[in-house]
DNA sequence: TAACCAAATGCAAGAGCTTACATTTCTATT
DNA sequence: AATAGAAATGTAAGCTCTTGCATTTGGTTA
């Protein structure tokens, strides 16, 4: 180990600089607090030792970090990416830092990877969804750590959010599906016990399904988990399991993306055998070949939104106020009516 | 805001449970050295506050963080994703956190999101490509902060990097490419400034050229920003400018992509008017159609190496030796023989 | 020139944790 | 039952900053 020489403190730029540990703190802190002079001598020696102040020793001392945490479940993809980074452009605005962790989905990692931010002194959260432990949100309280909750958004719930509604959302797209003459439906969706967004989706199709008088049962259901990959085997199940199909809807694009690529290779001539819809609108479906209709979110809206009221609860104590944000249909090429 | 009633400390744990804060920082620590009877009531002195160890105190006492902080260019793609989530794995196995930032390819900022890091207990650091200013390599220095250099290899410099060599594949690449008959070249290339990792590639296309007896200033070259939309307007600048052209090298395959899109937008036929060739194998590339040629980046490898050769440093104290990763090349769909 | 006041600086008390060392409590041995 | 030695626990110093309050400096004014 290199530990020899010990990193510089500010107890060393002071006696450096010939000024005392509090002058330094100010220089870096409230630069106009201090003189001209005396600011140049002290930046001089910060530089000379090459210091940088400890980050765990200020936040203890000041008792705030100016740090917010993201917790999302993945950054392995496009989802949340862009969201994020509208959120980080924001926060970066206003002399914020984002920590950013993730989860794989699953509910142990997610509350470790609280526990993480929340111990290195994030004064704030960003988190996915409303679907986790109370425990969890006791511990959020009992840390005074305000948490909101994004890429979903419920009124009845009493954390406030930032996002759409993705049941509304999908029960539309599902309608249009189902006017365009549609009638045995199949979705390919993550796990939804810990996924509410996923399981408001699926609730989204099930409602178009009632809204038609058709029953909601018939709507064939495949679990999967995330990935291109998956979603292609998760079509070709769906195939043939119920042969019938005419409309595969995709829990999110990049499941769609799966989909689409495994139904060419199986011969399906995409959208006149089978309609496929995806849900997020990323970059993916972009280049997607044919180009998906999907369900558009508004990420960046999102992100920005929510680092806006997060900043604002932080600095002005102002209350975060719920707000929903619409998430528009985008038609494509992968949907048309139904065959026959 | 809800900062009332403070946030409970390891003193208020001790209290509860009537022990020493030694005793419950031990429980946390080391369970074994504490009796069966106390640690249970330590834990649920710890339940019932809802306590969290200070991460920045823990730190400052301890003397180190277990954190290993990676600075990206962006997590905006899945070019970095795939390598740090690999990356976070094995970390992860082993007790350690990451802490990500983005730079959004500008020195500048990465500089702040070095001295962010660091000053936030990083006990050491992973970067992208060699190229930054000497300054901040001598302030890694002084903060006995050991840092890495992924996604590049260049065994001429004497800080190790675990990578591969950029531009030898890309030259690799390129001499098929030419072998195929090509002789109109063309790049989109990020800029290459502060990317030695594109400047690479671009030199490996070069060296092609050179050792085919051609000359490398006929490979036109077009600079462009980062995305989908990016490299289709670049493709499009370049059968503008240069309509001979008979491939299209791409320095990422999120330009390919997009130049790719444009193609076939402007009713080329890829390969046969046309080749486009990409660097990265991202998933993207997976389901592009037609399926682009590309060169394959050995990303999980590169991150699970890296993890490890820091783990062992942070644990073991052994130097970090450079190691050098193979790049594959990728024959898809989007390369031909130069057309007449 | 004395007196006053604001501006600049210094002093020292924490902030929440770990850990070396000291002390107490057990267990096992005689 | 006494006691050595190990195991468990406690005490208190120290990690690096910030900040309220005290002190010094220096410029104005009378």
């Amino acid at each position: 180990m290199s530990k020899e020489q010990p990193t510089p403190t500010l107890q060393d730029v002071a006696t450096a600089a010939k000024v005392s540990t509090a002058t330094v703190s100010r220089c870096l802190n409230f630069p106009d607090q201090v003189k001209e002079k005396t600011r140049t001598k002290v930046l001089k020696a910060i530089k000379m030792l090459s210091y940088s102040p400890n980050f765990g020793a200020r936040a203890m001392a000041s008792r705030r970090t100016d740090t917010i945490g993201a917790i999302i479940p993945t950054m392995g993809n496009a989802i949340f990416a862009r969201g994020l980074q509208a959120f980080q452009d924001e926060l970066h605005q206003h002399g914020f830092t984002m920590l950013v962790a993730s989860t794989s989905y699953r509910e142990d990692i997610e509350e470790e990877q609280i526990r993480a931010l929340v111990g290195r002194g994030a004064d704030a959260l960003l988190l996915i969804g409303h679907a986790r432990s109370p425990e969890v949100y006791r511990f959020l309280d009992a840390q005074a750590v305000p948490a909101l909750v994004t890429w979903a958004f419920d009124a009845s719930l009493s954390r406030p959010s930032i996002g759409f509604d993705n049941q509304k959302a999908m029960c539309r797209m599902a309608k249009k599906v189902i006017d365009l003459g549609h009638r045995n439906l199949a979705l390919v969706s993550a796990e939804t016990i810990l996924n509410d967004r996923a399981k408001a989706r699926q609730l989204g199709i099930e409602d178009a399904l009632v809204a038609a008088n058709l029953c909601a049962k018939t709507l064939h259901i495949v679990k999967t988990t995330y990935g291109i990959e998956e979603g292609a085997t998760a079509f070709e199940q769906v195939m043939k399991a119920a042969p019938q199909t005419t409309a595969v809807f995709c829990g999110n694009d990049v499941l769609a993306v799966g989909a689409l690529r495994k139904a060419r290779e199986l011969g399906f001539r995409v959208p006149q055998d089978v309609s496929i819809i995806g849900f997020d609108d990323i970059e993916l479906a972009e280049i997607a070949y044919p180009a998906p209709t999907t369900v558009h979110v508004p990420h960046r809206e999102m992100g920005r939104r929510a680092a806006e009221a997060l900043i604002k609860l932080l600095n002005e104590g102002t209350q975060i106020e719920a707000v929903e944000l619409e998430a528009s249909l985008v038609f494509r090429d992968t949907l048309a009516p139904a065959r026959n």
